[in-house]
DNA sequence: AGGTGGTGGTTCGAATTCGAACCATGGGAG
DNA sequence: CTCCCATGGTTCGAATTCGAACCACCACCT
């Protein structure tokens, strides 16, 4: 319980580094980053908002939130979905784009002086085969009441 | 980056679990649970609002926040500090420690299922190792405008 | 075709969080 | 002894989050 005690401290600090620094640099959440990141990263830079919830595992609800605050703010489009009349995608914007080229070097910065840079190379990849093993563990096992 | 990314799927989908069990097992929050934890081991089972913040890693006004909702819950009591006029002490009610023996086993019980138990002994240690390193890095590297 | 369950998103209300501004007390410096 | 700044907590308003309820459309079944 003593590695959990100090994962919940060290996450929650590094949490709310990363918040600080995004919000101070590019007036931007975490939590809109990670959209933004992962849109970007897509094929043809859109995505249907169930699977980009999925990815940056927020609730629904709080995805339509964020896409509409990132609408106003001109990063993100919405599109309706060509092969499915209800389908909602996520489309970024050139705007956005540039917005997140230049919000990335910070941002990476502080990941990397705060977590990256401070693991020897083994310890590196064991965290990335735990967070894998974790992640597998949980993105099948029973969802509570489920599947 | 790789790593980043892994780790912050796992660690939104790990939070997102150990909340759920919470609220449905305890109706409590994990900032809750994790603030009469704190405040059990303390010694007197009582602690300085500000030293628990730091402990639980939350801002003045969110612990504040936090505390009332316990006190009305019975869980916790406000008590002046003795040696300093304007110092409160939080401290846990014997329902609040109850609640806390009450819930502890199913929390345990999440976090070994979907953390603990997928690691080697060897993995758990550098996890500890790391998590530690990290802390240190933040608790004293520069909170960026102080000290 | 017509119905039926299910999936995709949004809306709504409630709860929580933060930071900034604010009072009150402590602890020196002069 | 008095003044002044730092520290400890609370209050306030704004932003974000979630889950439950809701509507609209798809896909299959008869």
């Amino acid at each position: 319980m003593v590695a959990w005690t100090a994962y919940l401290t060290a996450s929650h600090l590094l949490e709310r580094r990363v918040e600080e620094q995004l919000k101070a640099d590019a007036g931007l959440t975490h939590a809109q980053y990670e959209i933004l990141a992962r849109l970007s990263a897509a094929p043809g830079r859109r995505l249907r908002m169930t699977e980009l919830a999925r990815g940056v595992v927020a609730s629904k609800s709080g995805l339509t939130y964020q896409i509409s605050r990132l609408e106003t703010m001109g990063l993100v489009t919405r599109e309706t979905c060509p092969s499915d009349e209800r389908g909602v995608l996520a489309a970024l914007t050139g705007e956005g784009m540039a917005c997140l080229e230049r919000t990335a070097p910070g941002h990476v910065a502080v990941v990397r002086a705060l977590l990256i840079d401070l693991l020897e190379p083994g310890e590196l990849e064991t965290m990335t085969r735990v967070m894998r093993k974790m992640e597998a563990a949980m993105r099948d096992d029973a969802p509570p009441p489920s599947r």
